[in-house]
DNA sequence: GCCGTTTTCGGCCCGACTGTTTTCAGTCG
């Protein structure tokens, strides 16, 4: 077994044959293989685990994967190659990878440019355009050439996508920009940042006015933009500075429903959708729903009839496929269209539902305000309790809390608790560091005296799963450990997340009682979205936490609230969905 | 190459914009 076969390789290499497909016009066979790698891409568990346990059969179980591909996945398994890629490699030997990330390069392309000047990579593709090759090529021009440029130049400076927390800001700026322009009747926010998802790869706006001209006029000339990538009558997209690209769709008022729906995706959610419409005779596109029929010239002849059956709002749109309305945090096609068929959708944890914080951090470590600074901006947000729950010692750096010391926050605790007494309740707590072993930072009597003590992992990310899992299984045993913060230790774009087992975690978490938190804070996002649905799935309790480490982080709250609509949450899987009282109950 | 509550054969989501074309291919979402 080839030891690296991670799932994201397996499916790099799909999604390589499937755009070396493509490059010979082969048809059908391009798209197969790119939704193969989508299934892998989005597996709940290793693909080398699915065929440890049951072969080549097993692997045919996930959509989209045949007895074809099935084969490539256990070739590449067992002997950590595809010949039929390596062969298809041979003939068009290019890093497909890299040049398919330049905007507006695909695999045609591509094939032309490596045929014609032999370019295999991003270098040889730069040196081709500086040399002014690219532009005497046929179906090339001097336009391309410079775009090119531009795209060699902005893969080298960013990576991609953007962390919604991040992002979000400037998006309703964006928004209320666009919907102050004269005319304009409706501005909404589609695409991933209204699925909520933890990073967005750029932003969609979908406008309804009288005339589109202001409204392009004012979004390319937005402050933050850096070029203008396609400007149009009803349609347009910009980079901004920070690399994020906009796009812009203006609709006529009697399409708005369908529009939203089309450019919120996700695009597996949309193809579903379409499906069901084909499948009755409709057709869905982002003008609406219309049902189709022959003219009456009869069969052959005549031209086909579309009457419009809905499209004005999103919930005619569902209501007409005989659906609940389905929440854009689901729109993943996971399995929300059934439940919206059968009338099982879950009801999502709303926002602005949650009574408390159970994670923040004060000057007594490495927060930059005061549990009363805390306290009064928890209290101004509506929360009715916040929990302080500051580092302990071995995090040195940031000054973590010993047994004296925490002793002495509990009593500062107790003096600030009086000043806001009825206002808000202070709870005591901690973020207890798990040592390498899996033994906590602060001896038992010290925890046993606190609310709620939280545990977390800051050291040693780089220890086996088999290692990882059984430490952190171990502090989850220690009967004073309510929650596990951010339980995979990920940075977005910065940190992977550490090697451990989730599903054996989850299932931990229900012997041992434990509450697995949702870190909100943007760039940790942890639990991310499917851990989120496991632990529905297993009845273990979550809790939805800002993580502040100043007065305005409890603004992030909101981002933790999303993930866990993303991960099918009810208020009844949050423990902090509810009063102090239930909420302690529900705890150790 | 994959898939099936009309099908194991015959389909496969659909439309806008750009650039280089003079009628459209390629790319993107």
């Amino acid at each position: 077994m080839k030891p690296n076969a991670t799932n994201r390789a397996i499916a790099g290499v799909l999604r390589e044959i499937g755009e070396y497909l493509a490059m010979q016009e082969i048809p059908f066979k391009p798209r197969a293989y790119e939704n193969a790698a989508l299934a892998i891409d989005e597996l709940g568990e290793a693909a080398a685990e699915v065929y440890a346990r049951g072969g080549a059969k097993a692997l045919r179980e996930i959509p989209g994967v045949g007895a074809s591909i099935a084969g490539a996945i256990e070739e590449y398994l067992t002997t950590g190659k595809v010949k039929a890629y390596d062969e298809l490699k041979k003939r068009t030997p290019v890093d497909l990878a890299e040049l398919s990330r330049i905007e507006g390069l695909g695999p045609k392309s591509i094939r032309k440019l490596y045929r014609e000047l032999g370019v295999r990579n991003l270098k040889d593709l730069e040196a081709a355009a500086k040399e002014g090759k690219i532009a005497k090529l046929e179906g090339f021009g001097a336009k391309s050439e410079e775009k090119i440029l531009r795209g060699i130049a902005f893969a080298r400076r960013s990576g991609g996508r953007f962390v919604l927390g991040a992002a979000m800001p400037l998006i309703r700026e964006i928004e209320a920009e666009l919907a102050s322009v004269k005319g304009v009747r409706k501005v909404a926010v589609a695409g991933s940042a209204r699925r909520r998802r933890d990073t967005i790869g750029d932003a969609d706006f979908l406008v309804i006015a009288a005339d589109p001209y202001p409204v392009m006029e004012r979004f390319v000339n937005l402050p933050e933009v850096a070029s203008v990538i396609a400007r149009g009558g009803t349609k347009s997209s910009v980079k901004l500075r920070t690399g994020m690209n906009l796009d812009v769709r203006v609709v006529p008022e009697e399409s708005y429903g369908a529009a939203l729906n089309y450019f919120t995706g996700s695009k597996d959610h949309n193809v579903a959708l379409r499906k069901i419409a084909v499948a009755k005779g409709w057709k869905l596109n982002e003008y609406g729903l219309f049902r189709l029929g022959r003219g009456a010239k009869g069969a052959e002849g005549g031209a086909m009839r579309e009457t419009r059956i809905a499209g004005k709002t999103e919930e005619e749109l569902y209501a007409k496929f005989g659906m609940d309305y389905i929440e854009p945090e689901l729109r993943e096609n996971t399995g929300e269209i059934e439940a919206a068929r059968a009338h099982h959708l879950p009801k999502l944890v709303g926002y602005g539902s949650l009574k408390g914080d159970l994670q923040t951090q004060t000057t007594w470590t490495d927060g930059a305000d005061t549990i009363e600074a805390m306290a009064l901006a928890a209290a101004k947000r509506g929360l009715e309790y916040i929990v302080i729950t500051d580092h302990t010692k071995r995090l040195a750096m940031a000054h973590g809390l010993d047994a004296r010391r925490l002793a002495a926050q509990g009593a500062e605790i107790d003096r600030v608790q009086k000043k806001f007494s009825g206002k808000i309740r202070i709870l005591k707590g901690s973020e207890c560091d798990i040592l390498k072993d899996g033994t906590l930072d602060l001896p038992d009597e010290a925890l046993a005296k606190l609310d709620v003590v939280g545990a977390s992992v800051h050291s040693y990310f780089n220890l086996t799963r088999a290692e990882q899992t059984a430490r952190v299984k171990k502090a989850m045993e220690n009967p004073h450990v309510d929650i596990l913060f951010h339980p995979t230790g990920r940075i977005l774009n910065r940190r992977e997340a550490y090697d451990i087992d989730m599903e054996e975690i989850v299932a931990h978490a229900r012997r041992t009682k434990t509450v697995l938190e949702i870190d909100a804070f943007p760039d940790r996002a942890d639990l991310k979205d499917d851990h989120i649905r496991l632990c529905v799935e297993a009845g273990v309790r979550m809790s939805i936490d800002s993580d502040a480490h100043a007065a305005a982080h409890f603004d992030y709250l909101e981002y933790g609230i999303a993930q866990a609509r993303r991960g099918w949450a009810e208020k009844k899987d949050i423990v902090n969905a509810w009063p102090a009282e239930k909420m302690l109950q529900l705890l150790k």
